[in-house]
Parts: C-alpha cells; sequence; structure tokens
DNA sequence: CCCAAGGGTTGATAAAGATCAATTTGTACT
DNA sequence: AGTACAAATTGATCTTTATCAACCCTTGGG
C-alpha cells in the first residue's frame, strides 16, 4: 500500500492505540484497492475475507430481500465497516457496493483476528467500536419504529448537521433516493416529506439542504436527547 | 450472592472463559437482587451503573416516546444484558422492566470496566458479545425495513421455532400485546396477522403456538438462510 | 362464586405510505 | 448544443397498518 495513506487509518480509533509492530504487520498484509461506483464488494451470505476500510471515496451497506432493498448505513471515509462478520466469522449480513470511486483498504480477517487475541489495545479498541456499532443499531431500530416518516427525514437532518457541528448548509453526498432508501421510504415519499419540512424551517433546492429555522425543524421533529443528537 | 445462582452465570460466555480469580472479584463486588413484576429496573438516559444479569425471571429492554413504547428486545434467563452502555460508560438507549418476578445481578460498570481491560479472556468474550448483538441488531432493523408485518410474525415463529431446536409447538413467554409490539406493530394487528398466518399452517389459542404446516409457513414467510434460522 | 378490570378480538374508519403513471428536471455523452 | 437517460417531482389510487369503538373472555380479588 502507498505510504501516503498509513498515517490516515492509522489514526483511525481502531489502529490508533495498539502496538506499532503488530500494526505494522497487519498493514503490510493489507492492500489498497480501487473500485470504480457501482461496483458490489461482497453480498450478504459471503463469508468475510477482509476488514474492510474506506479511504476515500463512498460506500453504501445494504440488505435486499426478493423485492425490495435497504440501506443500512452509508460509509465515509475514513472508517472501517463489517467489523461485526469479521469478529464473529460469520456471513455478511449486508452487502457493500460503491456509490462514488473508492480507495479501499482491505485487512485479511484471519490475520487480524489473531493480532486482536495478541494485542489488548487492540482488542480493546475493536470492542468499543462494536459498542457503539451496536448502540447505533438500537438507535436506527428505535428511529424505524416509532416515527413516521418526516419525523425521520427532519431527524436526519439535524443528526446531519450536528454531525458537521452545527452547520445549518448541508450537501446530499449522494442521490435523493439513496436517502429515501436509508431512511426506509420511497424516493416519492421523501419527495413529500421533504415539502412537507418547507412549514418547519428546511428549504431544498437539488442536492443542497439548508435548515433556515434550527428551532422550528427541532418543535416538529422532537429529537430525542439521547437517541439523536 | 447465593452459592448456588454462581455456577449458573459462571456458565453464561461472557464470564465462562475470564480468569477464576478475577470472576471472583467481579462477582465478590455484585449482588443479587428480586423484583416484582412490572417494576422499571432503570430509564434511558441514565447512567449505567451495574450490568445486569438475567439470573430467572423475564424482563423487556424498551424505548419510548412522547406517544408510544416500542420493545426492542426480551431478556430470558440466564443473559446479561446492556452491555453495550457498560462498555462505551453512556447513557441507556433502552429502559428495562421486569415482566415476571424476576432475578438480577448487578454487576459494579465501573468494576467490571476494570476487570475487562486487565483481562484478555473476558475482554474476548465482550468483544463477542457486542458482535453478536450487533448483527442482531441488524437482523431486526431490516426485518423492520423490509417486511410487512404478518411476514414479521412468521419468521419470529420461525426463528422461535428453530431456537427451541425445530420444537412446533411453541408457548408464548409474555402477553401478546408484548409480542405486537416487539414486532412493532398494534395488538389488533397482530391479532389479525395471527388470523392471517392461519392459511399457512399455524394454528393459535391463546398462549399456544402451533406450526402444523412448517413449509407452508416458509413459503408464506420466506426467511432469509442469514438473516433468520 | 361473582364481579371488575384488563387483555384480546372484531369491525369500521382514517391515516400513512406504497405503487403506478405522467411529467419535469438535471446531467452525461457524443 | 442536442440528445438520451436517469433522477426527481407530482398526482391519483391502492394497500397496509393505525386508530377508535364495541364486545367477549379470562382472571384474580373480595
Amino acid at each position: 500500500m502507498r505510504a501516503g495513506e498509513r498515517p490516515e487509518i492509522a489514526k483511525l480509533p481502531l489502529f490508533a492505540e495498539m502496538n506499532e509492530q503488530q500494526r505494522d504487520r497487519v498493514f503490510a498484509a493489507s492492500h489498497l484497492q480501487v473500485f470504480p461506483p457501482q461496483l458490489i464488494l461482497f453480498d450478504v451470505g459471503q463469508k468475510p475475507d477482509f476488514l474492510y476500510v474506506l479511504v476515500d471515496g463512498l460506500i453504501e451497506l445494504f440488505t435486499s430481500n426478493a423485492d425490495r432493498d435497504s440501506t443500512l448505513a452509508i460509509v465515509e471515509p475514513v472508517s472501517s465497516f463489517i467489523l461485526a462478520a469479521v469478529i464473529t466469522d460469520q456471513p455478511f449480513l449486508m452487502a457493500a457496493r460503491t456509490l462514488k470511486p473508492s480507495r479501499v483498504m482491505l485487512i485479511p480477517a484471519e490475520l487480524l483476528r489473531d493480532v486482536i487475541k495478541q494485542d489488548g489495545a487492540l482488542m480493546q479498541q475493536a470492542m468499543r467500536e462494536l459498542a457503539v456499532g451496536y448502540r447505533n443499531m438500537v438507535r436506527a431500530l428505535t428511529d424505524m419504529k416509532l416515527r413516521q416518516s418526516t419525523e425521520r427525514l427532519g431527524n436526519f437532518l439535524l443528526r446531519e448537521s450536528h454531525k458537521r457541528n452545527g452547520e445549518m448548509d448541508l450537501q446530499l453526498r449522494g442521490e435523493k433516493k439513496l436517502l429515501a432508501s436509508l431512511l426506509g421510504m420511497t424516493p416519492e415519499a421523501l419527495s413529500r416529506a421533504i415539502s412537507a419540512l418547507s412549514k418547519h424551517g428546511v428549504v431544498v433546492e437539488g442536492s443542497r439542504i439548508e435548515i433556515t429555522d434550527h428551532d422550528a425543524l427541532v418543535k416538529f421533529a422532537r429529537p430525542d436527547p439521547f437517541q439523536d443528537v
């Protein structure tokens, strides 16, 4: 792998605390790969041969039924994904596809499991990451179970704004139908939800979204101080 | 805590592999408590002071909105719960209440985090447990996002039967409205879903559920070999 | 043993969201 | 720039599920 990328990946919480020699060992066995957009990296049911780290680009994690697809998460750089499958050495529950041209580091799963056993700091970070991931899934499930679509969109925007430290001017990083799928609705429903939010402090032009009245949006979406934010 | 319970708790995957002295240290600092039914053990937003282990009884994990409650999981003995909150030392995302008289072991969170840092085997088990929990949440979210209510019930029954190693005669361990909440529907909808499944190999009398035609139910519910089973 | 209270079922209606179809807008490619 | 194609929007309708209401049935306490 290129030398230039290492520092950035090494800074990831997952790898930040571990022993340096072990990290070198892991990185030496890994390789960086470039994928075009719309490429399936892996499918549901496959055994995980690698832990993936998105270095650059954009990736969608999704599941599919006979009829439908549903987006479970959108991965932005720099972050690892499908750690849980690697740890348990069980078949993927999600598939992954690139949304933009993406550079991805592939870390051999077997080796990683090995190193985790030997390196307590790495194991602790893996544990933390899984705990955080678990909690995010709880949030997503709660969101899905007790909010309706327009509220989900409203809270999504509030969370997004909060993530970008309070920025009121947001830029969608994918198509609207992707956001619709992430929020568990159809593109048509999203379109209508967007226009519904125009009465509650949100203005959308193309992929630019502006929260013009934060308080009004909060009042409408009623974010939970623990679930959201 | 009573001596009689220890072996059972020690057999839990989480504590099975760890150093014995460390385990004794943890158990010595813990205490067993008995709770009546319908008692709230903790609420959303509280800081986790303990890891909980249900020894006997039945417990519901749920979240609540302004309007609604939603069941996230039903905990059966013997198992631990809210490990993720304890690990991250972050406020609970779920509340817990007893459904039946329950005996619960409370393990001081601070101590547990400490011991985890010192005991690699325990840490590894905690990591595994979180990975498994994460994957279960992914399954639940997928279930919610791309199946409708009657299918969810059908797949729930198939999973339940599978958990009880193929037993076709199932016994509900809570009220029907609890199951409805777990499956993300109203009691009325569950009632109708049950009668809809009578055309697909399911007979329900009170809290006894029998799968009379497994193939027919599979054909209707279309369980995913990875998601379900 | 009876009665009250709550769980469960059933029916009628309403609401949310999906689906289908027709345009419009945006964008990538020659 | 013009065309072709996909994304996005809008409207109409249908399906699913929630809500509201009435009633039945079980169960536990006096």
